[in-house]
DNA sequence: ATCCTTGCAAATGATTTGCAAGAGT
DNA sequence: ACTCTTGCAAATCATTTGCAAGGAT
């Protein structure tokens, strides 16, 4: 398990109870909505409020801990904060996998003209699991 | 100037002066949100209502008109639907500029045991103009 | 001790809905 | 003529804010 506590101070933020049990959430998940956080994290902390994990899913994105991804139609789910890699989304069951990027992709992401930031690549369509239902 | 009542036919939509004078905005603008939809098209059509932008966005999106572009922290874009393409999107000035998928990318998109329908390759950074300033 | 964070309730903003009147085929 | 779409206002849902009390360093 990874030290959540030193992971918010490295990026210069108070370790709190609701952090921590935010990260762990998120964690435990892999690509969890704002929703899901609050569900998750009331069972633990039944007075954890919504107001908080607005305020500190904010917060950890400009400090660099967690990050967005932007869904079609949906609400955007977060990630803890790791190496690029592509999200292969189910459209069937929702379901989100990491992949990692090939080194040819990264190649071609290069782009004249444009410096590069950060690569969102996401790919929409059906999981083994639901391509045979 | 394409025939946006032919689009609206092809794709089952009764073409309304609403939705074409939403199509050109979306085409005249290449990205935009809906907001913008809506500032955009009042100037000719005073009474067109957001409600009505907010019914037809969706309603062109289900029929394949027209496609959504998340966008990080921001509101989504839409764009008319055409081949696919990546997203240089600028953080500075907000600009998005399209670009080719080349065909290696391309071909390191296909992943075993995932059938995909859509690729959202969206890259975040800054465009010419910004990095000079 | 100080400053930051929390939880609540209220405010704001975004999106959706119901319905009667109007438009498209 | 028939059915779908529009515009309005109201309803709902999502997100943000202000503030007093409590927590982290």
């Amino acid at each position: 398990m990874t030290d959540y506590i030193t992971l918010l101070k490295e990026h210069d933020l108070k370790a709190t109870i609701q952090r921590t049990s935010i990260l762990k959430s998120i964690d435990k998940a892999g690509h969890i909505n704002i929703d899901e956080i609050y569900e998750d994290v009331k069972e633990q902390h039944p007075t954890l409020s919504l107001a908080t994990i607005y305020k500190n899913i904010i917060l950890m994105q400009q400090n660099k801990v967690i990050v967005e991804v932007p869904m079609n139609n949906q609400k955007s789910k977060y990630e803890l904060k790791k190496d690029e890699h592509m999200h292969l989304i189910c459209e069937a069951c929702g379901n989100i996998q990491d992949t990692i990027i090939s080194p040819q992709t990264q190649e071609a992401l290069v782009i004249k003209n444009f410096t590069l930031n950060n690569a969102q690549i996401n790919l929409y369509g059906l999981c083994q699991t639901c391509q045979s239902n």
